[in-house]
Formats: C-alpha cells, sequence, structure tokens
DNA sequence: TATTTTCGTGTAATCGATTACATACATGTA
DNA sequence: TACATGTATGTAATCGATTACACGAAAATA
C-alpha cells in the first residue's frame, strides 16, 4: 500500500520547501545543481509520480481529448480513432472516447460532458447537421476549445475540418463504372443532409452528364448503411420499367446486400451488372467477389486532425483559425465491376 | 468569451459564500429552501459547469477509466471498447483508450500513464504474460486501483477477470469438423504463452483423444493473425506426408488466407477440405463462402468487465475481490465446415 | 569598506470545489 | 428568565502542484 508521494513529501524528507522540490524537477534554472541532483534522486528513491490532476488544475489543461464518433465498432471509425492515438500520444494527450449512436441529443451531452471534464480538445464526427440545438457547439466554441470535425462536418465560423473529398469519389467511381461499359447507374445514397452523402451524390450526378448519360430521379434511392438496406434497394431498382446495370453505393454494406440479392437473382456480376461501395471496409477486398469501394484513408485522416488539433492549442485565445484539409479519395477497383479482367 | 464561472463569482453575486452555493448546488440537507432555489436559479442564468478537475483533485476521483488494447482498429477489440463505454456512460464514466501495439513496453508506459492520469480503474487485454517486468502492474495495485482483465488475461492475485471458454471453443470447434467427417484436423495457434490460445489449443487436443483420433504435433503450426500467414500454413500442411483434411484455426484471418490458398489449388471447400476460425469477425459471415467461427461475445464481454469494475470501484480499500467471469463462446457454423448442407 | 548584483530558496497565493468545525440567531423547554 | 436545541451560514483547511514575489547570503563592483 504505497501512500500517494507528493512534492511536500520530498519536500518534508529533505528539509527544504514544496516550491523548491517542484522547481528542480522542473528544470527550472534558479536552482543549484546539488540540489536539483538530490530532489531528482530523492523523488526517486520515494517514487514519486506527479498528480496530473493537481497539474491540470493548476494549468487549466487536462492533457485530454475528446473524440465523438457515431459508434466506434465500425472500421472506419475506430481507423480514424487510431490515427488520432498514435498521433497525440508522444505529445502526452490521451484520448476520451464517446459514442453517439448517430442521436443528435447524445451528441449534445457528449459535448457538454466533454467540456466539463476540461478536455484540450474536441475532435468529432457530427451527427445531424440538421439539429437546431447548436448551443452545445457554441458552447465549446466559447469555451476556446479548439474543435475539428472530421469526415462529417458542419459549417460554423472558425471551426477545422479534415474530409475527404466526396464529391470526387462519387465522380472518379461513377466514371470508372462508365469506362467498364455500363449505361444506367443507380446510386444508393445516405442522408443527404450530411454533406458526405450530398457531395457523393453530386460527384455521381456530375459524371453521368459528363459522359451524356441521363441523370434519372428514380435511379437514386435513400439507404441506411445495412446490408439488408442494400437489398431491399436491389429489388425496388429491378422493378422499375428500365432497371440499372449498376449501382454506386454510399455504403459498403448497402453494396454488398445488392451484390447478395443480385446473386440470389442470378445475375452475373460484373459481366451483367457491376456494384461499387464506398469506404473500403475490410470486408470488400476478402470476398471472392471483392467489392469496388473508395478508400477514405482513415488512419490518415485521423492524424491529420490530430495535427491540427495541436496547430491550434497553443495558438492565443483571441485569433481563431480555419483549416480545412481535403484528403484525395483512393478508388479500389476490384471483381465486382471490373468486366477487363473477366 | 463568457468567461469561466466559479462557486466564488456566484456567491460574490448573491452575498454568500461559497461553501454556501456548494452545499445549496450538491441537496446539503442543511440549506435553507429559498437560498438553494435562489443558487441553483443564479447558477443556471450564469452558466455555471462544475469543474470536474478540481472535483477529482479534491475527491481523488477522475471518473475516468483506461482501457488498453493491443490496437483499437480490429473489431473485437473495438466491439469490447463499446461495451465498455455502454455500461460505464450512464454512471458518469470516461473512457481513455490507449493501444499497445502488441509491445510489452508500450503496455508498461500505458498502464503509468493511466495512473499518472489518476484513472479510476484499468480494464484490458494483455499483451503479452511472459514479460518479466511487473513492476508496472504491481503500481496498479499498490496504488489501489482496480483492474480487470477481459479476453487476454495473466494470473495475479486479487485481479479479475472476463474471458470465454477459450477450451470449450477449441473443443466445440473441434468436435464440429469431426462430426462433418474431418478425420486429420490441423491447428493454426495464436501464441501459446497467451492463455487463450494455450486453451484453445488443448480444447482442440481433448476433441481429438475423445474421439480417438491421434494428436500428432506436425498438424499444429504457429501463426500470427494475418492472412497471409493463413497461406503459408497451408503451404506447409499440404507437403506433409499425410496432409490434414481440415483447419481450425485460432485466428479468422488466417482461416481466411488458408481458404484463399486452398482455393488457389483447387481444393474443394467444404467436400475436401474443412476450415474453422476463431473470433467471428464480421467478414466471416460475408464472404460468399462463409467461415465458420467462434464468437466471442465482444459487446458482452466488455459490459461485464464495466460491471465488474462498478463492483470494485467503491468497495473499501482493503478488501480486494476477485471475479472470475467466463463468458460461453458459440460456434457459428457456416459453410467452410457444413457438408450436410452441401 | 560600502553598495550593487546574483543566486538559491522560502512564503504564500492560486487553480475550484468540498467539508469539518465554528458561530450566530431563532425557537423550544424548564 | 436561563438554558438547551436546531437551523442556516460563514471560516478556513484541504486536495497537489506551480509561481510571483520576498529575502538573506554570497559574490562582484565601486
Amino acid at each position: 500500500m504505497s501512500e500517494k508521494i507528493t512534492i511536500y513529501d520530498i519536500a518534508e524528507k529533505l528539509n527544504i520547501t514544496a516550491a523548491t522540490v517542484s522547481r528542480a524537477l522542473n528544470n527550472n534554472p534558479k536552482i543549484k545543481e546539488s540540489t536539483r541532483e538530490l530532489v531528482i534522486k530523492t523523488a526517486a528513491s520515494m517514487n514519486y509520480k506527479q498528480n496530473k490532476l493537481a497539474l491540470a488544475l493548476k494549468s487549466g489543461r487536462s492533457n485530454n481529448i475528446g473524440v465523438i464518433v457515431p459508434r466506434i465498432d465500425s472500421n472506419f471509425f475506430a481507423s480514424v480513432i487510431r490515427g488520432i492515438e498514435e498521433e497525440l500520444h508522444p505529445h502526452g494527450y490521451q484520448v476520451i472516447i464517446c459514442q453517439t449512436h448517430e442521436s443528435p441529443k447524445r451528441e449534445n451531452e457528449n459535448l457538454y460532458t466533454l467540456i466539463d471534464a476540461q478536455v484540450d480538445g474536441i475532435i468529432m464526427s457530427v451527427t445531424d447537421v440538421t439539429t437546431e440545438n447548436d448551443g452545445a457547439f457554441r458552447n465549446v466554441l466559447e469555451k476556446n476549445v479548439p474543435l475539428i470535425f472530421f469526415d462529417r462536418s458542419k459549417h460554423i465560423d472558425g471551426v477545422s475540418s479534415v474530409t475527404i473529398n466526396d464529391f470526387k469519389g462519387g465522380y472518379l467511381t461513377t466514371q470508372h463504372l462508365i469506362n467498364e461499359g455500363c449505361k444506367s447507374i443507380a446510386h444508393l445514397s445516405g442522408d443527404q443532409s450530411l454533406e458526405i452523402f450530398k457531395n457523393r451524390f453530386l460527384g455521381y450526378k456530375q459524371a453521368l452528364l459528363d459522359n451524356g448519360l441521363t441523370f434519372k430521379e428514380e435511379y437514386v434511392l435513400p439507404v441506411k448503411s445495412f446490408v439488408d438496406a442494400g437489398k431491399e434497394a436491389v429489388d425496388i431498382l429491378l422493378q422499375l420499367e428500365t432497371p440499372p446495370d449498376a449501382i454506386f453505393s454510399s455504403s459498403d454494406f448497402a453494396a454488398l446486400g445488392a451484390i447478395q440479392e443480385l446473386r440470389a437473382r442470378n445475375i452475373s456480376i460484373p459481366k451483367d451488372f457491376c456494384v461499387a461501395g464506398f469506404s473500403n471496409e475490410p470486408f470488400t477486398k476478402f470476398m471472392e467477389l471483392s467489392i469496388t469501394s473508395v478508400d477514405q484513408s482513415p488512419l490518415e485522416m485521423g492524424k491529420m486532425s490530430a495535427r491540427v488539433f495541436l496547430e491550434q492549442v497553443d495558438k492565443t485565445d483571441t485569433i481563431k483559425i480555419e483549416k480545412k484539409v481535403v484528403l484525395a479519395p483512393e478508388l479500389h477497383i476490384r471483381k465486382s465491376s471490373s468486366r477487363s479482367n473477366t
């Protein structure tokens, strides 16, 4: 049961004051070399550990950073967090995780909790941009706590973000499908109130237009990011008067569902139907019929977000820097859309 | 730029002392009802937020809990963390994430850092049981910080753990392969200095013996949890005098690699060769040739670990409770080993 | 020798909240 | 009236570290 050792204990033992101990341990130049050595040696021998809470209270910095994500058990978010942790760990920051489960209420709650906990910054992926209640965000900004959005972002003055070029991701994928000979391409879209999904859609649309293909409203279906949603979407699409011959899905899970449903109906992929997803989830490359998908370089996204945070954290309170980092999406072409290789 | 509001600000405004404010906000019964209401109303109007750091310093509890995992971007660990977070969030705890990347050095470092940060408990999955340097662990125990192992555990007196019955997992899977008619079953094992892998192996061996099959040393290969490791293992196994007709892999990734290699050699699965993995990674069920695997109920494991922590955190310092929770593994039989359905 | 610097350390305030103890006033009881 | 009890609040210490300021002694300068 080692008691908690404080600088006062060290001071008492050496018949000096805590102030001297503190200075010695912090390499304050005004301390006699012999004293410094003595203190450091004694501290080590007593197994002294600095109490970070006391330090945090005094300095106003907790050395913690909060990360808010919809959920952690998705490869994308877990990888981003990994990137954040790896970048921040050498700087002495600890990462605190919060999940929203896509609930704006939980999101607000998490924001308040993190501020209460005096985190030095918040890196997050937004749940819902349409929330009217921006109080929690305003609260963060008023407290001058650096806030950085990644992937799903919100337009707030003075807030930085790290995203990928979703428009380009949508464009590249659609262009690829067209190159493979697809003539009528459907799109499974996430909630378009979120910019990422809006942009993937716009990229898709632009690619169609640029290639002289007509854009059809009925080819665009909203889906949740679940396997079953993809199956249902295929069911609907195949009942259309002129069914499509390809799907660009903004979700890998929906793409997988689509593929399963198409195969169940004996439609040959990629010969008669091509499918591409988004996110480059691990399973897309493991499948025998591997799935074409857009990589968002989540690890890099996490590291970049962390770096943006580090840039902002030490700036004077009055200056607000807004930095928008846009990473390039990378299309991984695989069997589900490669006619050339078949 | 709202200044930070403290109880002193409230006290000053109301011409009372901070002590009264504190008591009013903490529902201390000795406060006049009218005063309490006034304080609460004023606090709200001034947008007062309690400073958790000050509270933490005073009380010695940070309301943070540390979680140490090899890495976060694996479905298993991410799911465990999700479980921990969901169970602990309602109790006001924040989850701090640390990764070891399978390095004992990082593990030690993380332990010290978390203790420095005054976490109220540590939930972790061990990297390497053979580390001689147990100083970090002893340090945690001496500080009376509840320590809970999940999945990969270490035998330390007074330390609780939440694991699955890996022996049973190995046994069930092997028995299943035998039931499907496999006669010579190989085993790809993780590092057996870790108990989980040792136990899966022992379960495998026992099932062989119980069914009158001979156990062969050369059928047991050590692998890392990578796809390529599975491929290499198949390469070795097929060069044996009597190659096996099934593989029980302690890693889903190695199982996947094995399957890819077998198919590359035109060996029909499950007709001529059965494969089963461990962990029930998402991709195992997504594959067209879905992979039989043992589910470790990671979400439940995380929640259970959190519950064990909650039980221990409020106990008096002198009593050490050691609780060993063993969850039941669940074998998910899929195409890679289902001859009956073929 | 007298005076100024420099050096090393001590004193005490501070960060923001909690709480044991003291105190002042009101009310109840003999 | 004298004393006990209860109620509501104030005083001040505490958690552990940092740091502006003060101060005494030694060294440097005049």
